[in-house]
DNA sequence: CCTTTTTGTTATCAAAAGATAAGTAAATGG
DNA sequence: CCATTTACTTATCTTTTGATAACAAAAAGG
């Protein structure tokens, strides 16, 4: 197996990932919430509570346009936040109700998607793409 | 096999690859050009000439926009335009030989990056996940 | 021809995102 | 204690991106 095609492969499933994860996530739109504060909401879902540091370091953002964007989120009810008991410079946000039912309900509209894309799959084919997640997974990432 | 729990795979999967492939292309930061130039010059990377309707629908852009960041391009001396003989208010977009090179520069950082990333693996292994790119590719895109 | 449609451009304005300087409060570590 | 570091915030400015209106030129289709 030539690297170097492995390569290219890689960058057209790449490019069609990015693209289809784009579709299913259309739903954003609805909300009002910028690109952005999404990735922070999303990051907050999987993670919960995070600091305006690790949100920085994750999403890749400096920590003044964090600490802009989660005020705008708060200010949004979207999200909550509370000092850390134990070391009081932290600050500790996570997702308020609505903050969760919006995410629920993105989440849900991208599930839907998802399911329709892999509805005509017999079971053995579902086996074999979970089989193949897993493998890129431990394989290339990590 | 549910297909609540093989969303969830698929959800953390593109988080990882998202993030991947951030990290491979961060040699962009070093050539001059914005996030959305850089996505117009990728694209000219897989098809050349295109369009500015072409661009506009496939980056995601008004054509209002898509004609200003062209000119921008142009100037930077990236890509070059030229009228199409058959229907001549079509414009054809293609890299210059600068813009050729710098595309060539980050794709080669990139790999670099991708071998790093595959380089512990058997010849098996890569046989394997040639293969599972190749199964998620016709079984969920498309 | 002449109207309509397609393709692209220019100009402008608003919103989002990035960068940086300056400051506060709490913890850390002599 | 007290200087230093860490975590975060506020304020401000620039750049990038998005949206829209108005226009020009070529093609298409009677």
């Amino acid at each position: 197996m030539d690297h170097g095609t492995l390569f290219q492969k890689f960058v057209a499933f790449t490019a069609d990932l990015h693209e289809v994860s784009h579709e299913l996530t259309r739903g954003v739109k609805n909300e009002d919430v910028t690109p952005v504060q999404y990735k922070i909401l999303e990051y907050m879902m999987v993670s919960q509570p995070v600091t305006p540091s690790e949100i920085a370091d994750c999403v890749d953002l400096s920590l003044p346009n964090t600490s802009r964007e989660l005020r705008k989120l708060t200010e949004k009810r979207l999200c909550e936040k509370a000092t850390d008991d134990v070391d009081r410079r932290r600050q500790l946000f996570r997702l308020s109700t609505d903050g969760q039912a919006m995410m629920g309900r993105v989440f849900a509209q991208a599930q839907q998607g998802f399911e329709q894309r892999i509805a005509g799959l017999t079971e053995d084919e579902l086996k074999e793409l979970e089989e193949a997640l897993e493998l890129l997974q431990k394989k290339v990432f990590r």
